[in-house]
DNA sequence: GCGTGATCATGA
DNA sequence: TCATGATCACGC
């Protein structure tokens, strides 16, 4: 039995809410699941265990998790500081077929604009069961952040479309960055190459640098 | 292979 | 020590 869909933003929000303070222990035994070691062979375990118990609309749909809300989810592992241990993956970047892709219509873009971020203590030294949860944060890009993630995009987006992605590192963007996103680094997917030519790559996904997930943390926790 | 969920682990 | 590049599982 799994829980139903929120019905609104509000509902999604107290929900959230209602776990904080609660440990994966807690949060797995109610969805019936058994809590594995560690995260080596199960590293999506903590964000399918808050998906199910927030009745997030499963499968791998390129959507928001809660599509009528237009909320995505994101689980955030955090230190015992408070920081983020790593950056966040948001979305597979498109490689080719991006004549005239504008970041408004772009798939990130969407993704980003309604985001609900909750922090679950992620340290090693804490056994995977009594990491506990803390509390949600609904966030929305102010002005200064979406210029920020946009013009990172445009940039890395220009790469591609010249043909440089091999040239791409994760080095390139101050808040949102490049990197491979595959099964290993066998798995190739098609790209544009020099002079205009096609290239077989390793598959690459869009990630927010940990210094910007701290940053919007620390501005929410700090006015709240 | 793609897109979802991410964390691992090694080189700098 | 820590971020980059690599990797793991699943549904389809």
């Amino acid at each position: 039995m799994s829980p139903l869909a929120p019905t609104s933003e509000q509902e999604l929000l107290i929900r959230a809410r209602l776990l904080a303070g609660q440990s994966l222990g807690e949060l797995a035994a109610q969805a019936s699941r058994t809590v594995p070691q560690d995260l080596k062979r199960d590293k999506g375990w903590v964000g399918q265990l808050i998906e199910w118990h927030l009745g997030a609309s499963a499968g791998s749909k390129p959507v928001p998790d809660f599509e009528h809300l237009g909320i995505e989810l994101k689980t955030i592992p955090i230190s015992h500081q408070g920081t983020p241990l790593e950056s966040t993956f948001v979305c597979v970047a498109p490689l080719i077929g991006l004549h005239g892709l504008q970041w408004q219509q772009s798939h990130i873009c969407h993704k980003l604009k309604k985001v609900l971020w909750v922090p679950v203590e992620g340290e090693r030294d804490i056994p995977l069961a009594e990491r506990c949860i803390g509390n949600p944060l609904l966030w929305t890009p102010s002005e200064i952040e979406e210029q920020q993630l946009r013009h990172d995009w445009e940039e890395l987006m220009d790469l591609i479309v010249l043909g440089h992605i091999e040239q791409i590192t994760a080095r390139y963007g101050e808040v949102l960055q490049l990197r491979p996103k595959g099964m290993n680094g066998q798995a190739l997917t098609d790209a544009y190459g020099p002079n205009g030519s096609r290239i077989r790559t390793r598959p690459r996904g869009f990630y927010l640098k940990k210094h910007f997930t701290q940053a919007l943390l620390n501005a929410y926790f700090q006015t709240n």
